[in-house]
DNA sequence: CGCCCTATTGACACACCTCAAGAGGTGTGG
DNA sequence: CCACACCTCTTGAGGTGTGTCAATAGGGCG
């Protein structure tokens, strides 16, 4: 009962109202068993920067679900090439596969927490539940709804308009959790940014610099400030106008 | 009963088990009841080659299903920038937002035929279906898997290698549908592959030329055949070797 | 037959990549 | 607490894959 308390706090169960929101959408609307037996099935792990959450070609037996960190989700080409197809925050799911193995890596890019479930128990249980699986249809709908954005940035933005569409779509998603007035952490490394846009990590430091000495942006150790909304939105959605 | 008979043989009735995979794919689990609701708001259309289903902006007040023909779906910038997000073949569904607005282009590339039904109920008919809604959720997920594949492709793969990638999975999708042979068809014109590869038509134009004159594929008027598949697998999977 | 649209090819330009050097920051072990 | 090692980021110089501009060829349709 302690211990169960313990891990409640810092997953899924106590504070789930908080950080947990995919899993408190998803759930809600089981029944008291089938909450249960997922509480059975839940383990909750913690992972060090750098450290694998899974890798392309794991067989993929559980789901995860953050609730604290940040992870790096991408793809690896046999030569080494990279696409990072996007990261994931506190509330994210990861793993959500229907192959029996992952397509992609997910790895932390800070200390990250995240709570796991069996995959097809899981599965199981969302594909039982007419809430849960209409909650679960809007989220991959609107996942792919990004990706055709991701698509149109990476086929046809030039390297400044990519830069500028990151980082407010990074600011958007992060909602505040900066800590000082209206700076934007940046977690990941150069390369990941690289990784993510289809660039290298030179245009990105050039890019970065470039757009700070028009007063675009302000980088800042590990985050970044938008110096001139109406450039940056200009920029990130690629009107011509100025 | 004669006229719905007809529209039936060219629509998603009578033949549908042939042409309108995913209509029987999801409907197949319905109540009488429900399937005689969806065939009378059931709409049939007729597309020319060039002409629009939908445009980006517009109110999303029908889904669409394609029984024949081929659509390509894009998404355009102010200044014309265009990204083909991919193509729809006979059995696809096209205009399926969660959105009031279509975020997306739809346009018929060749003459096309389609079904349609009001979003609002299709998606309430869907939403309250267990069966239909796991098939849903399947297609939608199976799309965020081939929308990261083209994720990679843009961002990290050469003109060659998008090249030789967009025909194997287009070939692959197409199963035989090429008249001639091993010929398989290419319906859509270089200004669409360049825009769904993130190139230009002349480098559209000029890697096809290098293609042939490397034996990897024979470029033929509407078509290619993919000469070397070992090379061109290769190719569209980015290994190094060779 | 002639118009128009699409595809190919060439010459040149440039955005971004590659290679390389150096600065700055951070963690660790003595 | 310092010093070294290591890693990331920045900046520069030069190269190249792909884009741009332009001319020509090919094909379909009225």
């Amino acid at each position: 009962m302690s211990l169960a308390e313990i891990v409640d706090i810092r997953g899924c169960g106590e504070r789930r109202s908080l950080r947990c929101g995919a899993c408190k959408g998803l759930f809600g609307s089981l029944s008291e068993d089938e909450r249960a037996a997922l509480e059975r099935m839940r383990r909750q792990s913690s992972f060090a920067s750098k450290e694998l959450v899974f890798a392309q070609g794991d067989a993929a037996s559980r789901v995860f679900s953050l609730s604290e960190g940040v992870a790096r989700i991408y793809k690896l080409l046999p030569d080494g090439r990279r696409q990072v197809t996007g990261f994931a925050l506190a509330g994210d799911f990861l793993g959500l596969t229907l192959m029996e193995h992952h397509a992609l890596t997910a790895e932390a890019i800070e200390p990250t927490v995240a709570c796991s479930f069996p995959r097809a128990a899981f599965r199981r249980l969302i594909d039982g539940n007419l809430v849960a699986l209409r909650r679960m249809n809007q989220l991959v709908t609107q996942e792919l709804a990004t990706a055709h954005e991701r698509m149109m940035m990476l086929g046809r933005y030039t390297a400044e308009e990519k830069m500028a569409a990151f980082l407010l779509t990074w600011r958007e998603r992060q909602g505040g959790r900066g800590e000082a007035a209206d700076i934007t952490p940046l977690p990941m490394s150069r390369r990941d940014i690289a990784d993510y846009l289809g660039l290298t990590i030179e245009t990105v430091s050039r890019t970065f610099t470039k757009l700070e000495r028009a007063g675009v942006v302000e980088i800042v150790a590990g985050g970044a400030r938008i110096a001139d909304e109406a450039r940056a939105h200009q920029l990130a959605t690629a009107s011509t106008t100025g």
